[in-house]
DNA sequence: GCCAATATTTAGGCTTGCCTAATTATTAGG
DNA sequence: CCTAATAATTAGGCAAGCCTAAATATTGGC
C-alpha cells in the first residue's frame, strides 16, 4: 500500500511539537519561539523552523506560524495537543493508582506510552479510573472536548504573603527533585505552613512533620500552592 | 548529543522482524524465507533482505543469515524476541482481565504497545496479575528468563480422532473471525465434542450451546485443542 | 539610527526503513 | 540436464526528522 502521504500526520515527533507549544504558549496563549522550543525539546533550532514550516503548510494546519515571529496553535493543534495531555495524564493516574508506580516514575513512561494509545485506551482507562480529574500531580487533566479547569494556584516561589497554604500540585518535570519533595511530604493535598518568604530561603512546616523545612529555590519552584480551603 | 549509532538498535522496526522470524521458524526453529518474512510483516521482499542483511552485520548479531538460504534467530535474538512476545502476552492479559477489553481487540492494542513499555511496566504488570502463565488466547506467557513451555495442542484442521477435548487456544490473528469463534463460546478451556471430522467441515457441539456447530475450515484452524484432561 | 549580539532561517547532509524495477540465484518439470 | 518459473538480491529513490554550518533578521545599547 501506498503510504498515507496525508500532509503531515499525528507522528509521535509532531505530538510533541504540539504539546511543547501549548505549554509555552501558557494560558495566555503567547506565541512561542523556535528557540524556545528548541530548548524543550532538546533538538536543534533548525529543526524546529523546519518542523515549523511543515505543520503550518500542512493541511490540517495545527499551527499558525510566521517567519521570525514564533508560532500559535491552531483551533485543532490545541485540540491534538490536548488530547495527547489527557492521555499524559491519564496514564500517569493509571501507573500510580492501578500499578502502584513510585510518583516519580510515572512521568517518564506516561511521556513514551502518550503516544500510542488507542480511542479504546484512553476511554477504558478514563472508566476503570472513574473519570479522574487530576493526575497524581495535581495536574488538571483535560476532558475529552478538551475542557479544562483554570489554574487557580501559585508557585511556592511567587508567594506574596506568609500562612497555611494547601499544596495543588508538583512538577513532574524532574523525577529525583520530585522525589526529594515526596520524602518531605510536600505532594498534592498536603498542608504547608510557610513561616519565610524569601526567594531563595523558603522556611515551611508540613503537616506531616513537625520540623521546619527549607526549600531551595529549586526545590520551590516545582511546587504550586492555593489557600487552605 | 550524536545519534547513538550502535550498529542497529531495539527499533520497532527490528522487533517485529525478530518476532516474526521466531513465529515463522515454529519450534523446531527452521530456517525463514525472506518471502514469508515479507508476507507476514508486509513489506517488500527487497525491505526483508535489506533489513536482514543489516541485522546480520550489526554487532549485536540477532540473526544468523545466510544469502538465498533465509534466516534463524541467534541466542541473542531469540532472547529478544521472546522479551518482546511477553510483553505482547502481558499487555493482551493486563487489557482483557484489568481494563475489560474485548477478546478480540486486545491483540492489535498490545502489538502497537508491546514496543514502548519499560522494563518497571513488564514487571508491574506481571505482579498485577499474578505473573500470568496465559494469555487470554490461552497463548503461553514466556517467562523472564525467556523460558516457555512447549505446546501439546493441535489444530482442529489436523485432528485424527473424533472424541471430546479442551480448547488449549484460539488464533489472535483474525479479529472478526475471533468474534466468532467467542460468539459459539469457543474459547480456551471450553470443551468440545467433535462428531465430524472433515478437514472442510469439522462438526462439534460444546458444553455452552447444545446445538452442533458446523466450523469452515478458516475458523477450525484458528483453534486448537488438547485431550480433555 | 546604527551596529553588535542574538535569534532565526536556509542549505546541504545523514540514518532509518520503506518502495519499485531490474537483475541474478535457485529450483522444479519435462 | 536444461529451461522456465519462482525466489532473492541489487540498484536507485523517497519521506521523516534530525544534524551542522552559513547566511540573514531582529533587537537592544549607545
Amino acid at each position: 500500500m501506498p503510504p498515507r502521504h496525508q500532509g503531515n500526520a499525528n507522528t509521535e515527533s509532531v505530538d510533541n511539537y504540539l504539546k511543547a507549544i501549548l505549554a509555552l504558549s501558557g494560558p495566555e496563549e503567547r506565541r512561542a519561539s523556535s528557540s524556545s522550543l528548541a530548548d524543550r525539546l532538546g533538538v536543534a533550532q533548525a529543526s524546529v523552523t523546519n518542523m515549523l514550516q511543515k505543520l503550518a503548510t500542512s493541511p490540517l494546519s495545527f499551527v499558525e506560524y510566521e517567519r521570525h515571529r514564533g508560532v500559535l496553535l491552531s483551533a485543532a493543534g490545541k485540540r491534538r495537543a490536548l488530547e495527547v495531555l489527557r492521555h499524559h495524564r491519564l496514564i500517569e493516574t493509571f501507573l500510580y493508582e492501578v500499578l502502584d508506580y513510585p510518583l516519580e516514575e510515572v512521568h517518564e513512561e506516561a511521556e513514551r506510552l502518550e503516544h500510542f494509545i488507542s480511542e479504546r485506551f484512553e476511554e477504558r482507562v478514563a472508566a476503570k479510573l472513574g473519570n479522574p480529574k487530576f493526575d497524581p500531580h495535581g495536574h488538571c487533566i483535560p476532558a475529552m472536548d478538551g475542557k479544562m479547569a483554570k489554574q487557580a494556584s501559585v508557585p511556592l516561589t511567587e508567594l506574596q504573603e506568609q500562612g497555611t497554604f494547601t499544596v495543588d500540585s508538583i512538577s513532574d518535570q524532574d523525577a529525583p527533585l520530585l522525589k526529594r519533595l515526596k520524602a518531605q511530604g510536600i505532594i498534592p493535598g498536603a498542608r504547608v505552613h510557610v513561616t519565610k518568604g524569601g526567594a531563595d530561603d523558603l522556611v515551611l512546616r508540613t503537616s506531616a512533620a513537625s520540623k521546619k523545612l527549607h526549600l531551595s529555590r529549586n526545590l520551590a519552584a516545582a511546587v504550586r500552592v492555593r489557600s487552605a480551603h
